[in-house]
DNA sequence: TATGAATGAGCGTTCATTCAT
DNA sequence: TATGAATGAACGCTCATTCAT
């Protein structure tokens, strides 16, 4: 039997660590293999290719954006519009944190995956989509939570696509965090997350 | 009054074509020579370097979108909120005619570089920010006159995050449609712009 | 008398299929045991090198040739001279067949092999020499009858010549199908063979 | 106004010189820029591709082949029959003047390029299969002068196949050559093709 | 003023092979 | 006996940039 080693994980989660700061082009194979510790010949024995990686590096960041905000926010007994705000509040926090430690505010990494290769990787492209597909889930479901609740004053067929407004505006919020390198801009534009619900009173 | 090669008008359009397109580093410099028509060697005697080129394009982008967006709705005689709801209508429509040419749907340029070269490029990034405040400053010209006329239900000291807040929809909903390649995107969440500043009503 | 693995064999038949047809660097390891469906690690098990993985598929190759194509001719009553246009005809046959099934005209594995590496790998140039006189000696014999029964207007003395210009003219024949890719080439040609010997009116 | 210098010549002649030794796969693009002295990035701006500098090779080899053997052979008062005897014999003299300095002998750079890359390279492939009808023209030619001369006995209809076996025989006495690295391959097999066009008595 | 020629560092990837288990 | 894991060197090629002319 072979070896045993966590070469790819490290692999993995440097990637996770370099690639949602600089991009994908602004992080090379070589580069990876260099922080990962791992050999440059190794790579392509662990990740069948760079794009497979970033997939991987996605898939992570999702796993880990539900567990640290989607599922504590989802079991907490917030109400649907407090959930909304407790979404950006948890991003914030998290950004405010990596940012104390002198480290750059990334915003959303999928959307800077998404927006660098669009019209170049269409695998990357169509996971970043599915991954917003599962943020707009989550919205949709507070968002008719908040209608059945009353709370808004929304017809009931405008739902998807507040729900996908929603989603719009966090990445807008993600994006011009990450360009001013401020994570408070999180805490700041909750506020406006609120309104494209249109709360009564 | 000699005689003026257009070489460098050539270069600075081919960029401001490809760049917006495939982002900074899916455009190399001899590709831009070679779609320019111009001599590799040329291209260092017109710009000093691709960052600066990339800087042109952003200002040569900007002046189009406010010769082609920003000036018509500023010297129309909407009402203010009807202005926001025309700013995506405008964006709507130029995406929209592109796509029919079969190209992909490009989303907002300063969006697209200034997400890429957030933590790699500050220069460029200055430029970008420097950019979205006078996005901000039109907005917020627009919110306030709303809230002079009495449109809006938003305490005055509001007004600037809300500008703030229309930016960041404004360019989350480009990067969502950057992302989807799907023009359509602009006008079905033109309605969620005029929510984030609260119309009375 | 344990139960063998056929990963031995496997892989050796995966190589005689596909070093033949894309030549000693056009087929790598790692392909190899992909697609013999062994693990990369055992491949160093079962042969010591990909040299000598090659020189077995030599082996194997001469040993098909032999028994599918001389041997039967060997044994066949037919004349001297139309055994070797019998060879050409069944070298034809073989080709034909494959080439219906839309694979690529091979030509002469030891051709190939022997024209790729003649000044890179010594222990294979050597192999392929060594099945090339296996070649001649099948042709001298069958000049040798010729010239017993008067069949050819030859003096003795030009017998082991005539042989290898009939070897000359087989590897030749080979390698224009294969860069033809035309099967058909081994019976249009077949004729030259016969004149080769000079036969007697 | 550029710089000039000989740089494309150099790393042109340095391919013509590795290549036809050790195949396509056998040189490497950084060995062929060391040995021309050129660096390594300048290689993609003399040559488009490692594949176009091998077509380059090919058709400078041809252009030395037609010098140093058709051409002379043309416009000397040989016979025709002579001809061919004595387009062995330069052959086989440039060959042998080539081993006494040590060098190994190449046999045909055409039918090594070809059966390497027969089943890979379509572009190199054409390339070779285009120069071969240029040899089986002259040979045509000959045959052709020998048919009108009374010099052969055959029939008119198969002077091109009889072209073109002389094609396979020539292609098969270099392939041997190279595999025995023995120059005197060519002049002991010229008689072999004389036999091929069957002259008369 | 303008450019043909060149550059060194780096790109993502594949190579034949080794080795601890 | 058999293999999962790993390796360093090399692969063909592109990068943004420089410079002599």
């Amino acid at each position: 039997m072979g070896r045993k080693s966590d070469a790819r994980e490290r692999l993995l989660e440097t990637a996770a660590r370099l690639v949602p700061e600089r991009g994908y082009h602004g992080v090379g194979v070589q580069e990876l293999c260099n922080v990962a510790g791992i050999k440059p010949g190794s790579f392509y024995y662990l990740f069948p290719s760079k794009q497979q990686l970033v997939i991987a590096v996605l898939e992570k960041t999702w796993e880990d954006t539900r567990n640290y905000i989607f599922t504590p926010i989802q079991t907490s007994n917030l109400s649907p519009l407090e959930k909304i705000r407790e979404f950006f509040m948890r991003t914030c926090h998290l950004h405010a944190h990596r940012s104390s430690e002198g480290k750059p505010v990334l915003g959303c990494t999928f959307a800077v995956l998404g927006g660098e290769l669009a019209t170049q990787d269409q695998v990357i492209n169509r996971k970043v989509q599915e991954i917003f597909s599962l943020f707009t889930g989550y919205f949709e479901e507070w968002i008719t939570q908040a209608y059945e609740d009353e709370l808004i004053a929304l017809p009931k067929e405008r739902i998807p696509d507040t729900a996908k407004a929603l989603l719009c505006y966090t990445e807008g919020v993600a994006l011009i965090a990450r360009i001013h390198n401020d994570a408070e801009t999180f805490s700041r534009m909750a506020e406006g997350a609120l309104r494209l619900a249109n709360p009564k009173k």
